[in-house]
DNA sequence: TCTCATTTGCGTACATGGTACCTGAATGGC
DNA sequence: GCCATTCAGGTACCATGTACGCAAATGAGA
């Protein structure tokens, strides 16, 4: 009676191990959830069909629907149990390029162990109390400077847009070669290898040319290559701190 | 029989008005393509199926399989032709600010007039033909300064992965809720509104709370937004310049 | 003009997906 | 021990991408 009206899977609490009549729920959220992630961990989200979930638990389809009312709120829940592996400390340290550093290398690694988690997450809005936990976290590290809270929100999108891109940078074609079924070697030389070549032969995009053959960091280890990107992100972040509204401080 | 290997779809030129035996094609890769963002426009990209399409074509879904190898090969098409709307000039015009500036409100209009083109491009790793025109553009920009090819390359990742963020919050719950097939305002207030208030009464995120109800810039029209969010990149953009390596002709 | 190899049009069919609905089994209060 | 309530999950429906195969069209060579 009372999901007639569709609402956000926050505000549809789990049915609880209440003491009224009725037969005791055999599983959980969590435990659903957590099935499905390491589902698509190992072979991408879009294996971690409904019935797929429900074969691993050893029960059907349907039964999954009593405790997640659509597929795309299961989505919403797989993405706040991987956000809350980003372990952060309680408040900013007074280092903000520090705490940022260390925020980034934490979402970096969570985005690797999942690699499905930056395409969802940036496919749809959500906002599970695990991602507003680290977003407050970053937030905070600008409120910390005295920064108004919409140039902490602009500057705390900045950092993010960069992380999303750069991981989904890292990952990209891998995770295409894994869903088009080739190994990825073959993907990079059969696949995309030709093509590039073709547009460098042509000579139609002189500097696409040069990105491709006379570029410097494409030979880095992707760690160092996060690491440079995440430099001058957080360089031109702190070129622009000084000139952004005046702190409340001073406001007043 | 040279269908064999997969490739780009690129590499895999149309059937020419050849004057061989055989029946002649009654379609084209552009007018499927055409129709397919026609669709996609008026109805979401998830309704741009093969039957559909066809439909649309007056014919079956598996005619449009001598034309396209994949729905996804389709996909690249329909970003290609997106892109193509794209209208730039020749080069750089020695105003660098004022090109990527234009760039920018090129891009975000055809964005917002094909509201899945953001959501496609970052889904996957595609380089289009015309997606090189606008990247050689940009790259453009910055080599006009002299800047060496890595810095100009991060230089636009950090625009475009503003372009694309900044988009895309603006489409965002429109489409969600398109998607999930509420009207926006209803999708606004019963479905994400309750959660929101939720959170906020809760106190647990003080600055999210702030972001929510101190935010100057949240009651701005949708083009101040974008025009603030670019001149606060762009500023960034600016700050850098100076840091980065050493042009290169200083560098001989 | 008559083959005939070649290429397109497209109906049929299959596997796979989300999920509505319904029946039966479990459960605890009265 | 009855009964309202809740969960388990089979069956079923519809939509999707696409493999396959055959008929229709087409133009070159005879």
């Amino acid at each position: 009676m009372a999901d007639e009206e569709p609402t956000s899977i926050w505000m549809q609490p789990e049915r609880q191990e209440r003491s009224g009549p009725g037969r005791r729920p055999g599983y959980s959220r969590e435990q659903i959830t957590r099935t499905a992630v390491r589902i698509a961990d190992a072979e991408g989200v879009e294996a971690a069909t409904m019935r797929r979930i429900a074969g691993e638990l050893g029960t059907g389809a349907m039964s999954l629907y009593r405790y997640v009312p659509r597929r795309d709120d299961l989505f919403d829940l797989m993405i706040d149990l991987a956000m809350s592996e980003v372990e952060l400390p309680d408040g900013p340290s007074g280092d903000w390029r520090g705490d940022l550093a260390l925020l980034a290398r934490r979402i970096r690694a969570t985005g690797l162990r999942h690699p499905w988690l930056i395409a969802l997450l940036t496919s749809r809005p959500t906002l599970g109390p695990h991602l507003l936990r680290v977003h407050e976290f970053a937030l905070g590290t600008f409120d910390e400077l005295g920064l108004d809270i919409d140039d902490s929100t602009g500057l705390v999108a900045m950092l993010n847009d960069y992380l999303h891109s750069a991981i989904r940078r890292e990952i990209g074609w891998l995770e295409e070669a894994r869903r088009t079924g080739l190994d990825p070697e073959r993907w990079k030389r059969d696949y995309m290898g030709p093509y590039v070549r073709q547009v460098v032969e042509s000579g139609a995009f002189p500097l696409f040319n040069r990105s491709v053959l006379d570029s410097r960091t494409a030979h880095l280890a992707p760690e160092e290559r996060f690491r440079h990107g995440l430099d001058r992100i957080l360089d031109a972040i702190a070129a622009l701190i000084p000139s952004l509204r005046p702190p409340r401080a001073e406001r007043r």
